[in-house]
RNA sequence: GCGCUCGUAGCUCAGUUGGAUAGAGCAUCGCUUUCCUAAAGCGAAGGUCGCAGGUUCGAAUCCUGCCGGGCGCGCCA
């Protein structure tokens, strides 16, 4: 993390070291970092430790000696040593206000990434004839907000919900659902759900047939018994399988019919995700169907480079550093989800040309993309046309669980759907801002139902995403909305309420926006340099894609804003010099409030 | 069996990639309101950072080995 003052810093220690110790100031690394106590200082250099191990000094003369010769241009006091060789550097209260009014303007201080190529964002990875659930609450949000981040500094992202709309599940889907007469155009998305469960279900006994065979080492005749117990379930495999063959000749009718279902699915899912708030929409599906064509390459590829070999029918990529192989192709032909993920890398960095191929998929999936990467570095899809390095990664998320810490679930035990989930935290967010707004001092007070309802669902929305978040994604997390819609700690309507009261304040106030900014009180100060880590603060979390770092800080600059807006008056201040540069810095804040709420995908009621 | 991952206050979690006395929130207790939204703020109490070694001037952070929880391991996605 650094703000513009910082590297400020560093460039006159580095300067500085390199006089006391005559070497060349370049190979210096002054480790500048924000002071832990503010009454001390604003930031620390903790480098002449180090520096005086490497040069055989004594830290703490070092340290002297560098403060005696540091030329901070009057930006900073006079700094000073503490413990064994801490600088400390406090910065003068006229360089805070001019980098506050610099950093008040539409930009907020946000610096953008130049870098030309694209980012590619893999997430929310809807199943056709599947309701969304809990599961994909994760890989919606995350991803979303990791994409609104990159295009906040400017990059070109493409979010690309790699669709599970192809290969044998969705053929027995179709085919079940032609078999038994049903009319494609008024089915639901229930309907579609309870046929896919149900295909699943017949998928995982003809797997576990099989599974069984090979444990014990069965011989042909154990095989055939086997096969004989699951007739059923390879009986609908083949129907299957001649659906998707059909599929894959181009067949008219069913590719209509297909179709059909991909609609009826996505309307269901759309209208999930608008309630999210999310930017995912129609232009963002590129799935498995799209890839279809890709396969039998991808595979030639490899072959053709040595890269893969077959195994008992099967095609593998083998890694030097792992027993476990990568399939390719599978011994009857068909092609494996590690095929369509290789082709959508060599898609994305190929095509697309991104410099990074991200992947926001459940922790479990871990193996999976390690081989996958790997896969693709051998082949050298991890460089876009141009030579450019791509980086591929994937956001490993933990799991939600329910009160039972075990994967969330309904009590009759199937898996809760996105909707309901989302439906109970609007209801909590209206609730709530419906009892508020009875107080006749509230803002809220006597506004209509519709309008009450729209906040609640701001608010139910926010805190659910915040929840998710706000922790380090690869924790799993108990989902609990009475914490998640608490107006007290650090939560999404505790930030949306902060931010609500400053616009409050400021549609009160009359701000000249070129009024100056006076840093004074040690409130403003902490304020001040709060808000200057804004870019800092973003580009980190877009460097390790991390949210919840933008969580953590959003939450302590609506903290610091309150201690500021505690002891330092405003409206009520008779000085009009001080209002004025309080009722600035008020503003700056909202709007940073507003822009980090946005980039995590949450709304900022005005009022609430 | 192999591999990955997590373990920090009673609970939920941060911890700026190795820096000073490990920080928040909730819950508990105390204080503050003729005051810009008290939907708040201030303070107290609460810790052998899972355990044991090691590296280092310095370790919650890096290395090794254990312990405990979760997850994953060839023709499903």
């Amino acid at each position: 993390m650094s703000i513009p003052i910082q590297q400020r810093i560093a460039e006159a220690l580095k300067v500085a070291f390199g006089t006391v110790l005559s070497i060349s100031p370049d190979s210096v690394d002054p480790v500048i970092r924000r002071a832990q106590k503010a009454e001390i200082a604003d930031f620390q250099a903790n480098g002449a430790m180090a520096l005086a191990k490497k040069h055989g000094q004594n830290p703490k003369e070092l340290a002297e000696l560098v403060v005696g010769v540091v030329d901070f241009e009057n930006f900073a006091d006079c700094p000073t040593v503490a413990g064994p060789g801490f600088i400390n550097i406090t910065i003068k209260n006229e360089t805070l206000s001019a980098l506050v009014e610099a950093m008040d303007t539409h930009a907020l201080g946000v610096v953008l990434d130049e870098d030309p190529h694209a980012v590619a964002i893999d997430l929310c990875g809807v199943n056709v004839a599947k309701q969304l659930h809990v599961g994909h609450l994760r890989a919606t949000i995350i991803g979303d907000s990791i994409a609104r981040m990159y295009e906040r500094v400017g990059r070109k992202v493409f979010r690309e919900n790699h669709l599970g709309d192809w290969g044998l599940p969705i053929a027995m889907v179709l085919e079940q659902l032609l078999a038994s007469g049903a009319d494609l155009d008024t089915l639901s998305i229930l309907d579609l759900n309870s046929a896919y469960k149900n295909a699943k279900l017949i998928a995982k006994d003809e797997l576990r047939g099989e599974k069984t065979a090979r444990a014990m080492q069965a011989g042909p005749h154990r095989l055939i018994e086997i096969e004989e117990q699951n007739i059923g379930a390879i009986d609908a495999q083949n129907k299957a399988k001649k659906v998707l063959n059909a599929l894959q000749q181009g067949d008219g009718q069913l590719l209509q019919d297909w179709q059909k279902l991909i609609d009826c699915t996505m309307a269901s899912v759309y209208q999930a995700l608008d309630l999210l708030n999310v930017k995912i929409g129609p232009e963002n599906n590129r799935g498995e169907s799209f890839y279809r064509d890709r396969l039998g390459g991808v595979v030639a590829s490899f072959v053709a480079k040595n890269l893969a070999e077959e195994d008992n029918g099967a095609t593998v990529v083998r890694f030097d550093d792992r027993d476990r192989p990568m399939l390719i192709q599978k011994s009857d032909g068909g092609f494996l989800y590690a095929t369509t993920d290789l082709a959508a890398i060599q898609f994305r960095t190929q095509e697309l040309k991104a410099s990074h191929v991200i992947y926001v998929v459940d922790s479990r999936q871990r193996d999976h993309f390690k081989d996958l990467f790997d896969g693709a570095k051998l082949i050298g899809w991890d460089k876009t046309p141009d030579g450019n390095d791509s980086v591929l990664a994937h956001v490993p998320f933990g799991q939600v669980l329910g009160e039972d810490k075990k994967p969330l679930k309904t009590r009759s035990g199937s898996s809760v759907t996105l909707s309901s989930l989302l439906e109970e935290a609007i209801d909590r967010g209206t609730s709530e801002v419906t009892k508020r707004s009875k107080d006749p001092a509230s803002p809220t007070h006597g506004m209509c139902v519709d309008d009450l309802h729209t906040i609640g669902r701001q608010i139910g929305i926010g805190a659910v995403k915040y929840a998710d978040l706000s922790n380090d994604l690869i924790r799993d997390y108990v989902f609990d909305i009475d914490r998640m819609v608490a107006f007290e700690g650090n939560t999404g309507p505790y930030i949306q309420y902060a931010c609500a009261r400053i616009s409050s304040l400021i549609r009160k106030g009359n701000l000249q926006k070129d009024a100056p900014v006076t840093i004074a009180e040690p409130q403003e100060r902490a304020l001040a340099l709060k808000l200057l880590q804004y870019n800092g603060v973003l580009q980190d979390a877009i460097a390790y894609l991390e949210p919840h770092r933008l969580c953590t800080w959003l939450y302590e600059l609506t903290e610091a804003f309150s201690t500021f807006y505690q002891s330092c008056p405003v409206l009520k201040n008779e000085d009009e010099t001080i209002k004025q540069s309080r009722l600035r810095l008020a503003d700056l804040t909202r709007r940073v409030v507003v822009d980090g709420l946005d980039l995590l995908g949450i709304e900022s009621p005005e009022k609430m």
